[in-house]
Order: C-alpha cells, then sequence, then structure tokens
DNA sequence: CTGTTAGCGCGTTCAT
DNA sequence: ATGAACGCGCTAACAG
C-alpha cells in the first residue's frame, strides 16, 4: 500500500504538505504543489479511507437504509437509490446500504461505529419506532416519507394530497360526476404509511371542491383476482359517468385488465388514472394517464438538504417537511374534457 | 464519543484487554470478561469503524457494483442486491454500493482507498474493460455474469444454456415441432451480455436434439410496438405447432398481450414460455410458465465463495465459474403434454 | 509558505 | 491471564 509518506519522500516534501495539497486547507505554492501532485500519480496514491476518517472525525459515506419487501411497490426503490447514489458521488462520499429489517440497530451501528456522516431513511411508517432512535443519533437523519412525529427531524416526500388533488382535478374536468379510488395495497395500508392519509384527505377535499361524489374501495391486493373484485365493486356502486383513480403502482396495469375484461375501455367508456411512475405508465397497453411520483425529484431534494445539513458552514433549511409536488401526464385512459 | 479506552476505565482493565475480549484472541478470565462486557452495555459502547480498520487493515466491508440503466430489466436487480445485503450482514459485513458509471474508477477507488475488504461486480459484458482493472485489484472480486475471460476472477451466473435447453424441451415435450425464440432487449444484445449467446446455444441444441426447428427473433422492444411486431412475424413464419420462447423478462407481458390481441391464447391454442422472476410470472395474466433465474441463489452462491475467498484460513474454490440451475415452473400459457 | 508534532481509536506484540 | 507500548495513515494545530 502507498501512504501519503511515500507521496512525500517521492516529492521531496514533508507528509502534511501532502495532506494539504490534497485537502486544499492552506495555501501551497505552485511549484510543490506540483512536484506532490506528480508524485501522486506516478504512485497513484490514493488516501487510506480509515485513517482519513479517524484522522477527520468524516467518513465521506452516507448511511442509506431500505426497506425491501416482497412483492409491493418495491419496483419504485430503485430510482431512489440510483439517485441518492449519484448525488452521493457529486459531492464525493459513498453510500452504504443498510436493510430495514435491522430496525433501529442498523441505526445505531451506523452512528455508534462511525460508518457514515448522515443517514438517508426511506419508506416511513407513520408511528415509526425508529425515528425517536434517528433523532437521538450524532448524525444527521433526513426522511424520505413523513411520519407523524418527525421529532425535529427534517423530511421530503411527495405531496400525496396533491397528487389525489390532481387526479381528482383531471376527473372533474373530463365531466366525471363520481370518482372511485381503488385503493392501497393492504400491506401498505396495515403498517399505515402515512400518504394513505394523505392521498386520501386531497382526493377528498378536491372532490368536495368540485361537488362530486368520491368512494373508496380499499385495500386492493395488486393482483388479478383483487383487481377484479375491485373493479366489480366500483362499476357496481357508479354509473357510467366514473372515474377510477388507483394510488396504487402494482395494482393499476391488473385494474386495467379487469376492466378490459369487462369491456369497458378506459380512454373510451371510462377514465383511469393511475398513481405511479412515468416509465411504468408507458410501458402498460393502452398508456395509463398517471400522476407521477417523481422519485428522482424527491431524492435529489432530500440529498440537497441533507448535504446543507452537513455543511458545518452553511445555513440549515429552516422547513422541516419538504413535499414534492406531483405531475399529471395525459395518456390514453382518460377521456379527453367535454 | 465512547472509546475503548473509557470501557477499559470503567472496567478497571487495560484497553487492550478491552480489545481481546471483544475479539475472543486470548483468553479471558471469566470475571474480567464479564466486567468488561458490563462496561461495554452500560456504556453502549461501539468500536469505531475506521479506527479499527486502520489497525486491522479489515474494513468489514463488501463493495456492490451495480448498474442502473434506465427501463431495461432493472426490477430484477433488487433481489440481488437485496440478498448480497443479508449475506453480508450475516457475516458481520456491510455493503457500499457503487454505480456502474463509475466504470473502472469505482472499482480502483473501492480498492485503492481501502473502502471495502472485497467487491462483487454485476452485470458484466463479454468483453468487459473493467475485468483486467477488477483482476489487478488487491481485494478479491467476484462476478455476477460470465465474460468471455475472467482474467482468473470467480464468476457466478444463471445457467443460461440450461435455460434455453429446459424451455425447449418442454415445448418439445407439449408436442410443439416448431420453436420461435423472441429475442433479448436491443440494449442487452448490443452490449453484448454473455447470457445472450449461452441462452441461444443451449436452446438451439435443445431444438437440435428433438428434430425440431428454431427460429430467431431478435431484438425486442420490451414494449407493446416491439412485441407486437415480433408476434407478427412469429405467427407468419410458423404454423398452428410452434411454442414461442421469451428470454426477456420485460417483454413477456407485451409478447403475451400481442397474442392475446390477435386472439391466440397461450396454454390453449400456443405455448409460451418466459425468462423471468416467478413473481413477474405469477402476476401476468395469464400465469405465465417460465424459467426462473433464481436471482437469489445465485447471489447467495456468490456470497459463499466471496467470503471463502476473504478467509486466509479456508481452502479457496478450485472451480471459476459457477453456474446455477433454472428453474421451470408449468403455469396457465402451455400446453399439457399430449 | 512549509515542517514538526500530537493525536484520532483500535489491534497486537512484547513483557510480565 | 493481563498491561504497557507501538503503529496503522491521516488531519490539523503549532512553530517557524
Amino acid at each position: 500500500m502507498v501512504t501519503s509518506r511515500d507521496v512525500a519522500r517521492v516529492a521531496g516534501v514533508s507528509q502534511s504538505t501532502v495532506s494539504y495539497v490534497m485537502s486544499g486547507r492552506r495555501s501551497i505554492s505552485a511549484e510543490t504543489r506540483k512536484r506532490v501532485l506528480d508524485a501522486i500519480e506516478q504512485l497513484t496514491y490514493q488516501p487510506n479511507a480509515g485513517a482519513r476518517a479517524l484522522a477527520s472525525q468524516r467518513t465521506q459515506v452516507i448511511g442509506l437504509v431500505v426497506r425491501f419487501r416482497p412483492g409491493a411497490d418495491t419496483t419504485g426503490l430503485l430510482p431512489f437509490i440510483e439517485t441518492i447514489a449519484g448525488c452521493a458521488r457529486a459531492e464525493d462520499h459513498d453510500v452504504l446500504l443498510v436493510t430495514a429489517d435491522e430496525g433501529s440497530a442498523g441505526l445505531t451501528r451506523l452512528a455508534g461505529r462511525a460508518l457514515c456522516d448522515a443517514i438517508v431513511m426511506m419508506d416511513i411508517e407513520a408511528d415509526d419506532a425508529r425515528i425517536p432512535v434517528a433523532a437521538a443519533l450524532r448524525v444527521p437523519v433526513l426522511l424520505i416519507g413523513v411520519p407523524d412525529d418527525s421529532a425535529g427531524l427534517h423530511c421530503v416526500d411527495v405531496d400525496f394530497a396533491d397528487a389525489g388533488r390532481l387526479a381528482v382535478d383531471e376527473l372533474a374536468a373530463a365531466g366525471h360526476d363520481r370518482v372511485v379510488v381503488i385503493g392501497h395495497a393492504p400491506d401498505v395500508v396495515e403498517r399505515d404509511i402515512n400518504f394513505v392519509r394523505r392521498f386520501q384527505r386531497g382526493a377528498t377535499a378536491a372532490a368536495e371542491a368540485h361537488g362530486i361524489g368520491l368512494d373508496l374501495v380499499s385495500p386492493v391486493p395488486p393482483d388479478r383476482a383483487g383487481a377484479e373484485a375491485a373493479v366489480r365493486e366500483a362499476l357496481a356502486r357508479g354509473g357510467d359517468r366514473t372515474g377510477i383513480v388507483v394510488p396504487n403502482s402494482p395494482a393499476v396495469q391488473p385494474v386495467l385488465q379487469a376492466l378490459l375484461d369487462r369491456g369497458v375501455v378506459p380512454g373510451r367508456d371510462i377514465s383511469l388514472i393511475g398513481l405511479c411512475t412515468d416509465v411504468a405508465a408507458e410501458a402498460s397497453t393502452p398508456a395509463v394517464t398517471n400522476v407521477s411520483l417523481e422519485p428522482r425529484d424527491v431524492s435529489r431534494r432530500a440529498m440537497e438538504i441533507l448535504f446543507r445539513l452537513l455543511d458545518r458552514s452553511g445555513d440549515r433549511p429552516t422547513q422541516l417537511v419538504e413535499l414534492i409536488r406531483p405531475r399529471l401526464t395525459r395518456r390514453e385512459t382518460t377521456l379527453p374534457a367535454p
């Protein structure tokens, strides 16, 4: 292993000078800087991360706590991870992956062993047992998702209330006088993820504002049988002018299929709006009008806040909860405005 | 921050004794061991990862290099990541995530900065520029995927030749006298991922063994238009007794849909076998008979080998390339054997 | 502008 | 069975 001492010897300077050239924390004459940089290149020197962390109390690592669940909307996880990793690298940090099934222990380990400088925690439940633990850590923690009580932690999430409003507004504009929300997945409802309620609140408020009815069919398993039962119930309750919202990414396709199976064609006979990524919306046949959750925007903003929190100099963001506005894209499953 | 010195003071022993209690690398009297463990608990002491890495030359971290691609079969990535993370934790290691778009630089960084003890690299191309770099690192590297030349590195992958054979065997048994392989995604073909060829070889060999014809429609974009064109071509070329194989996870659903749209019902009129995860196969309507790639088995085996490579004591595995046998599951899209 | 020096917290050898 | 002491490679305060 080549150390900064080796570099110093080759460059004919002291070891600390090498360190200062790398950190730029004090001015170095152009000439010695060049000698050092040449030596670094010649030896392909790279600083030892452990030694650096020990001396500087900075690991240059972001801990990322994710929950892998079988089946569920786990597909939507990758854009988050990818964006977070990208943002981290852009700030010369790496990402240490920790799974949520370690629970609070994962958090205390990350902080207690000084494995990372900050933590991003995803998939937050409304009453999440990890929150108080996270808030007591000696590293900043940022939540993607909004718990009932964030205990002073910063949160970033999609504005689900706005998503509900967007969908209902669109259906109202398309002339529907009734909206059925075919609900979230059973496990999501059970785990009491906050966004279920927030979405519902937004949708209900919008329906009231438009003076149209809103029914809820929930929960809905994201499979064939679940979708068929839900569609049957949804159609039974309403008439021709019913619009359907599916705020459950993996259920969108089955619901669409169930409608088609019954000879009800979204975009011709009825309107269907899904809450899912654009990729998923475009992949289905016909392409589903969707409200996109913009995982990349959420992640980017989260990392922005996180690095501001890490900047000792910078001023910290005042707003604790930040909601990213979703975007509705009209595709083939909604009726045009009359 | 509480250090091992603090623990030592509270326990009334020397710092080195604390270290030895934790590592178990020398015998400690039951009494002092207890005193130390009590102190550790009382202070909730956790060893500093950087200091430990510096002193022991071991980071307890596995570097994981993954490629996030937009759209593609990126969904299949999560089971790998999840399983790898789980196996790592089971051996008291953590996982540092690095994206493939750093290329070789990511590898040299991981090893050069001593960020990890070993590396798992996924999504290997047939002629992957990173292989020689990886082989020269001072840490063991394990490939998930098989390049043309692994440069002495250990590889684990699905036995794609066997997958091709399994699918064709099944179609032959179902009485089909012709097989059409609706190919891989364009980007996969273009990047020359090795498994395309391996699958093809296995399928061709099996077809010859059964004395039945085999046609290839390739590449196929995993969208509606791509699938429809492919299906049209596939049906045009063959007769009633044609069996279809789709070795392209995201294209399975569109191909199925395209068949149904033409009034051709798999399981009644024709046989369709997909190369995809069981979850994906079960989700579609009707459920697709599939050859599963068993990402969890592959990952588990990969980590098994990796940790054996890390064990200085243990004997290293002799076999360089290890192929995991896939499994065919009959569902609703294949005809019964006559 | 540069060199010297003192830790950072832990693993491990040497001494007892 | 235990303690003292050294060094891992680097940052940063101090001294010039």
